[in-house]
RNA sequence: GGGCAGAUAGCUCAGCAGGUUAGAGCGCUACGCUCACAUCGUAGAGGUCGGGGGUUCGAGUCCCUCUCUGCCCA
């Protein structure tokens, strides 16, 4: 073995084995509990980044701790089609490197073009998602658009269709000029921006004067069709209901009253524009306003618009400002934050327009899911995400599905050119259902790429076919995501969950936070903050990188990459590489058949660690259960590296060498196999490869550390040879301390004596050689309070007195100085433990155990401040 | 405007169901290449747990309030 672990090396091996051996696949087994979880699937033409690293390091983690315990265990890979996404790349590509839009190609060929991106690029992110040790079952990789998930994504349709949830309606939808298409309310991000307000003069018709609007989007003025003021505003009771002409178009609209409006906004007079903004077009239905478009998908102004036809809308709003100061009828403008929309996609500012959509009627859906979440049912971890989650549910809008794409699940609807009929059809129909006439068209829009994500858990199942696995592995067990998209996805798997199958798509949702970069900030593109996990996993290795991800990060919080912190993590794998490599090096006769541990000759640090590790298995498993990843990986790290490495193997080296004989040398070897066995087995989850890579050099059982069982309890606790330890640990720590604060070299062998009650001193002679192993020493003396011997150096800890003889090295004023420290320090102590237990409230209703251990304590600094007091005087005489 | 997080050592963060002398990593100081590990060891310095109030025998932990930061929704 080398000296410094190689990730490189390991890695790659190891994952070819478990794949090669299908260690990562699992049919359904009736007999054994399902645990099953879909990957969120990422987009087919993405890369892997930091937040796909630790949602997968998250899902990795539970996958692989469930299938150690024994259950029937899948996680099922995919690839989603993010039909804008992907688009936009290679419509992007084909303008780079054709010169061509997708118009010229034409939509057979750009699909075409586009399927062959996706064979192209699709294989990437799941091929980097091997990289991060990820035990996907990869026979049952799905994408959004194969075969089986597409039927899904009709079968959902016709069915919603049939029932009338899914309408076409015209309304005013969000539209994003450069997408070219239109987006869900949810697509559409709100940023603050610095704006302006402008306030303009409309002249009334009957020439009695002007209303003052304020508008922050002038350019739409060409369309308005109404001035509106609130009812309740008495300032404009007289104007309701005449007729005021709209500047440079010289329209004639009425004043409407409106609860819309708000008093408070500008001057309490607006301007409407029922084709370019959805308030207003809400308003003008209610009031029968026409819709006059002057903005086209394109941004510019349409025709309707007069003189400013063809110009961009920025473009316009320059001139109609310009026109209308000329008109002097611009009265001022105002420096105004507002929140404009922009598309999530590209963040171009979406433009609001009317036209015809497919809607997904959402009211009846929702009840089931916000039920299940109301109830229980369904549970987010952590908690608070289900306020997100209902809060947005019980304010749902009906959901706008059709987008002007080419790429995506073409919306399954026909429309007859003969009798006019329009019908939804799973398979392609030939002719009109109604008529049958031949003469029929397919809709020519696609579907939102969320409307297949929602079906996600059961299309990848096999769903509408009702197969073993979706019997078996249907609801899945837990859903881990980022916050970002409880609304797009969690949310709608849940509605589609239940009305497709009557039953949760997973019984837990469990949530994480951003991965930020060293200062805080998002990482992103366009900051080109990003850290490139692969480059990280080159660097590190993907074990250290896992850990850094989870690691100390409470539930759903946000977490920084900072480099130096993987760098930490990667010590800590080569830490247990080197514990390791120790523990093979004297382990080379060690059969661990020979004997078993109860027959075993133990010694206090074997039965200390032995306990040490049941409790950490306990607390790990425990932490794991809860989803506090973070906390789990925390127990670990520190059992490995302070308990197992920094004592029980310095314990240890004696027997090992031989010194003690050959029983205690193969007892320390058992306990030593085991626990480091066993631990190898806890940290499996959180770093798959290195622990293969070691488990496999121990002897063990079973191909794999993957399917090893997972450590249980066995009995292994003993708090009164914890109570030693920890007794010995502390003189230990004492006296180096001692030691380093004068300077006494690290080789040289020292005398110490210990004085204490017979409890201490049965402690300490359990523990004599070992502490003069540990502490440097030639001599231990343990004997009887009562003198104190001259010319020492000396301390009190857990009741103990310590002297280290070394008279050269006494300065009596110091040694004054630091234990009038320590005094004060135990007086305090003790101060406060008395006070405790003088208090009847606290006597009367604090749990016995705690009463217990303040007792125990006061005992203790009782002592402590006793020997310190006489120690004190006897350096004073 | 409404809601939700966060504010703990120089930095980044833990602290579970109120009761440990409040922890870790990095950084810092001193010493040490002792036959697993210098990607290391030993020891140390460093915190009035954002301010104020309250509940409680007891509050970093629960409640109220204020300040600051971030996020979501309108």
């Amino acid at each position: 073995m080398k000296k410094t672990y190689d990730p490189k090396e390991v890695e790659q091996k190891w994952y070819q084995y478990w794949e090669e051996n299908g260690f990562f696949h699992a049919e359904a087994d009736e007999n054994r509990q399902p645990f099953s979880v879909v990957i969120p699937p990422p987009n087919v033409t993405g890369q892997l980044h930091m937040g796909h690293a630790l949602d997968n390091t998250y899902q990795d983690i539970l996958v692989r701790w469930r299938r150690m315990q024994g259950y029937n265990t899948v996680w099922v890979p995919g690839t989603d089609h993010a039909g804008i996404a992907t688009q936009a790349r290679v419509e992007d590509h084909i303008r780079e490197t054709e010169g061509k839009t997708r118009h010229d190609l034409g939509r057979e060929e750009f699909l075409k073009r586009t399927w062959a991106w996706k064979e192209e690029y699709g294989r990437t992110i799941l091929n980097q998602l091997k990289r991060l040790g990820s035990s996907l079952d990869w026979e049952r990789e799905r994408f959004t658009m194969d075969e089986g998930c597409s039927r899904a994504v009709r079968e959902v349709f016709v069915r919603l269709f049939e029932k009338g949830w899914i309408y076409q309606g015209n309304y005013s939808v969000n539209w994003c000029p450069v997408c070219s298409t239109t987006l869900s309310d949810i697509e559409v991000e709100h940023e603050d921006e610095a704006g302006k307000l402008y306030h303009i003069r409309y002249p009334l018709a009957d020439g009695s004067g002007y209303v003052e609007v304020a508008t922050t989007r002038p350019e739409t003025m060409l369309g308005d069709t109404a001035v509106a003021v609130n009812p309740a505003d008495e300032r404009y009771q007289t104007i309701v209901g005449k007729t005021a002409i709209v500047p440079l178009v010289d329209r004639e609209v009425p004043v409407i009253a409106d609860d819309y409006v708000d008093m408070e906004f500008g001057t309490g007079v607006v301007k409407i524009t029922p084709a370019h903004d959805p308030n207003d077009f809400e308003i003008g239905l209610r009031h029968n306003l026409p819709q006059v478009q002057v903005i086209g998908r394109d941004a510019a102004m349409t025709q309707e618009a007069g003189r400013y036809a063809g110009l961009d809308r920025y473009e316009a709003r320059r001139r109609v400002v310009a026109d209308l100061q000329e008109l002097g009828l611009l009265v001022k403008i105002e420096d105004h934050q507002h929140a404009v929309g922009q598309c999530y996609r590209c963040h171009t500012v979406v433009e609001p327009l009317v036209s015809r959509q497919w809607f997904v009627k959402m009211d009846e859906l929702a009840k089931p899911a916000i039920a299940a979440v109301e109830n229980g049912e369904i549970r987010f971890i952590p908690e608070r995400f289900s306020k997100h989650y209902l809060h947005w549910m019980r304010n749902l809008r009906d959901w706008c599905i059709s987008r002007q794409l080419w790429w995506g699940h073409r919306i399954p609807v026909w429309y007859c050119d003969q009798c006019g009929e329009v019908f939804a059809s799973v398979d392609e129909p030939k002719a009109c259902r109604k008529c049958g006439s031949e003469n029929i068209r397919q809709d020519p829009d696609v579907l939102d790429t969320w409307f297949s994500s929602a079906l996600w858990p059961f299309s990848t199942l096999g769903w509408p076919d009702e197969t073993k696995d979706l019997k078996h592995f249907y609801p899945t067990s837990v859903l881990v995501t980022g916050f970002d998209i409880i609304f797009f996805w969690v949310a709608r798997m849940i509605v589609m969950g239940y009305e497709f199958m009557g039953e949760r798509p997973f019984k837990e949702v469990f949530i994480h936070g951003l991965v930020r970069d060293a200062l805080g900030r998002k990482m992103s593109k366009s900051l080109g903050n990003g850290v490139d996990p692969l480059d990280a996993i080159d660097e590190y290795g993907a074990d250290a990188l896992r850990f850094n991800l989870v690691i100390g990060v409470a539930p759903g919080n946000d977490m920084r990459y900072i480099p130096e912190k993987v760098e930490a993590y990667r010590n800590f794998a080569n830490k247990i590489w080197n514990a390791a490599r120790f523990a093979l090096m004297n382990l080379e006769d060690f059969d661990s058949r020979k004997q078993n541990l109860g027959s075993l000759d133990l010694t206090i640090p074997d039965y200390w660690i032995l306990s040490r590790y049941e409790f950490t298995a306990k607390e790990v498993t425990r932490f794991l259960e809860r989803y506090d990843v973070g906390e789990a990986a925390r127990v670990l790290y520190d059992f490995i590296w302070s308990e197992l490495c920094d004592w029980y193997i310095e314990l240890i080296k004696p027997r090992l060498y031989g010194k003690d004989g050959a029983e205690t040398r193969y007892a320390a070897q058992y306990v030593l196999w085991y626990v480091l066995k066993g631990t190898l087995e806890l940290l499996h989850p959180f770093m798959p490869f290195i622990t293969e890579e070691i488990w496999q050099n121990l002897p063990h059982d079973g191909q794999t550390i993957m399917l090893a069982p997972w450590p249980q309890p066995a009995g292994l606790s003993s708090p009164s040879h914890e109570r030693i330890m920890t007794t010995a640990m502390a003189v230990i720590t004492q006296i180096r301390t001692m030691r380093s604060e004068k300077n006494v070299q690290p080789g040289r062998r020292i005398t110490a004596i210990c004085q204490a009650d017979t409890e201490g001193l049965e402690r300490l002679a359990a523990m004599q050689g070992d502490i003069m192993n540990l502490a440097g020493l030639e001599k231990l003396i343990l004997e009887e309070p009562g003198r104190t011997p001259e010319k020492c150096l000396s301390a009190v800890v857990e009741g103990i007195n310590i002297f280290l003889p070394l008279a050269e090295l006494v300065d009596l004023a110091e040694e004054a100085a630091r234990i009038q420290k320590e005094l004060e320090q135990a007086r305090r102590e003790l101060q406060r433990a008395e006070k405790n237990l003088q208090n009847e409230g606290f006597i009367g209703k604090a749990p016995q155990d705690v009463v217990e251990r303040e007792k125990e304590k006061a005992e203790l600094y009782r002592a402590q401040v006793a020997r310190l007091e006489a120690l004190l005087q006897e350096l004073q005489d």
